[in-house]
DNA sequence: GCAAGGTC
């Protein structure tokens, strides 16, 4: 019988293809510890295997003391990285896979890396030869109906303006980050007559570019007094705060003055403002935001964040979260996800199944794409028992879904100008006048109601 | 030794 090769980016990424593209559950199998999947359909046989992310790397063919260096090689990446121990079995269990194949299909993330993944993945370890037959799926996101009709649709060959970006990059990355790393670390021996490591790169030296200009600024502020006039006033027996129209007083006379001429004075209101305001939920969270977000609320490190959403995604409770996307496609499937949110617990079903009498659900979404990935969501798999932490963020992602598929909060605010002997002096008020998303997502806004009483 | 990217 035909074989039919599938490659994929990651095992998790497994079972999803697998069961695309034969339309009914398939049974795992496991070789050298590597799981993978096989079938029949249409007569051929696949067999739908994973790398683990990159499996080959760029190595520089001679020493790199006699830099720069410009001839570089593809080798396994354990060849480079000592705790690459894993591609060694990977490498082994997927030429044994594709032994005989006839067919190949690249299903690695569709993304400049993924693409190269694949392409690496079949050129040295099925063979250059395959290279010109391959074939490549297309999708962004890995639910069932996505990938059956990235399977139907298929690119009749491999991506490869994708692949060779992604080459370029690869090779680019290398020779000046390399280079530039060795040169900077060899000036540095001469000078101090000791080797110290320098490194830099594309990403790393204009970040430090970033940390160095912000650095100087807080080195270089100088802090300048200043004062603040506020006024107490009572309403009906209760204290309000009005400020005064000049926010900041340089100079303690001026404020002085100001301070003696309405001090102990009646206030007088000169005329009230009130506004609705409309505030929309917040875009669907892209591992950036989440990050900022867990900092603000719980003060998590976003590396910390990070490993949290990772064990998350392993328990299959939230999908893939290493994505820049700010979108939420309609094939994941709101409505069955808000079904399943509704019985994990009564806080949530409460507003899940309002969400769910809306006629249509449509969620607001940020600007930031990601080509292989939508942004986090909630799988609504029930959890088993959570370390705290991971309860915490865990709750944060599925009430900030809840959020994004909510009504904009409708909020009123209070503007009141004041005279106080001859002095502008301003009371401000907000107050909720219907909540919407805030239901969900309210206890993760800092968000302060000062109530103002009707004053004319 | 030295990048940046993917994975867990």
């Amino acid at each position: 019988m035909k074989k039919v090769f599938v490659i994929c980016e990651k095992p998790s990424a497994v079972p999803k293809i697998a069961e695309a593209i034969a339309g009914r559950k398939v049974t795992q199998k496991e070789l050298m510890g590597i799981p993978y999947c096989e079938f029949e359909r249409d007569g051929k046989l696949f067999v739908v295997a994973p790398a683990m992310g990159h499996l080959f790397t760029l190595k520089s063919i001679k020493s790199l003391k006699d830099y720069p260096v410009f001839d570089l090689k593809w080798v396994p990446i354990y060849e480079v990285e000592k705790n690459a121990k894993n591609a060694a079995r990977f490498i082994k269990a997927l030429r044994e896979l594709s032994k005989n194949a006839e067919e190949f299909i690249s299903a690695c993330d569709f993304d400049v890396e993924g693409s190269v993944i694949a392409f690496n993945v079949l050129r040295f370890i099925c063979g250059s030869d395959v290279i010109s037959k391959a074939r490549r799926m297309k999708f962004s996101t890995l639910t069932r109906e996505e990938l059956k009709k990235s399977f139907e649709n298929m690119l009749p060959t491999l991506d490869f303006e994708v692949i060779n970006a992604g080459l370029a990059r690869h090779y680019l990355d290398w020779y000046w980050g390399m280079n530039v790393s060795r040169f900077l670390s060899s000036a540095a021996e001469k000078a101090g007559n000791r080797f110290v490591k320098l490194s830099a790169g594309r990403v790393q030296t204009p970040t430090l570019k970033i940390l160095l200009d912000r650095e100087r600024e807080i080195k270089n502020f100088v802090s300048v007094p200043f004062w603040v006039l506020k006024a107490v006033i009572e309403i009906g027996g209760e204290e309000f705060i009005a400020e005064h129209e000049t926010e900041k007083f340089w100079e303690k006379e001026k404020a002085g003055e100001v301070y003696s001429a309405c001090l102990g004075q009646p206030a007088r209101v000169v005329e009230v403002k009130r506004r609705k305001i409309n505030r929309n939920p917040p875009p669907p969270f892209d591992l950036g935001t989440l990050q900022s977000e867990a900092y603000r609320c719980f003060g998590f490190t976003p590396m910390r964040t990070q490993m949290i959403a990772q064990d998350l995604y392993q328990a299959a409770l939230i999908s893939y979260p290493r994505t820049s996307s700010q979108k939420l496609p309609s094939s994941i499937g709101y409505r069955d996800i808000l079904q399943r949110i509704a019985k994990i617990s009564p806080d949530y079903a409460e507003i899940a199944l309002d969400l769910l009498r809306q006629q249509k659900l449509v969620p607001v979404e940020g600007k930031k794409t990601d080509p292989a990935h939508p942004a986090i969501f909630p799988t609504g798999e029930p959890p088993e028992e959570l370390p705290s932490t991971h309860q915490k963020l865990y709750d944060m992602i599925v009430r900030r879904f809840l959020a994004v598929f909510s009504k904009p909060a409708m909020l009123e605010s209070t503007h009141a100008d004041l005279d106080i002997g001859g002095q502008r002096f301003f009371l401000r008020g907000q107050r909720i006048l219907d909540p919407g998303w805030l239901e969900s997502y309210g206890k993760y806004v800092s968000y302060e109601e000062q109530m103002i009483p009707e004053i004319e």
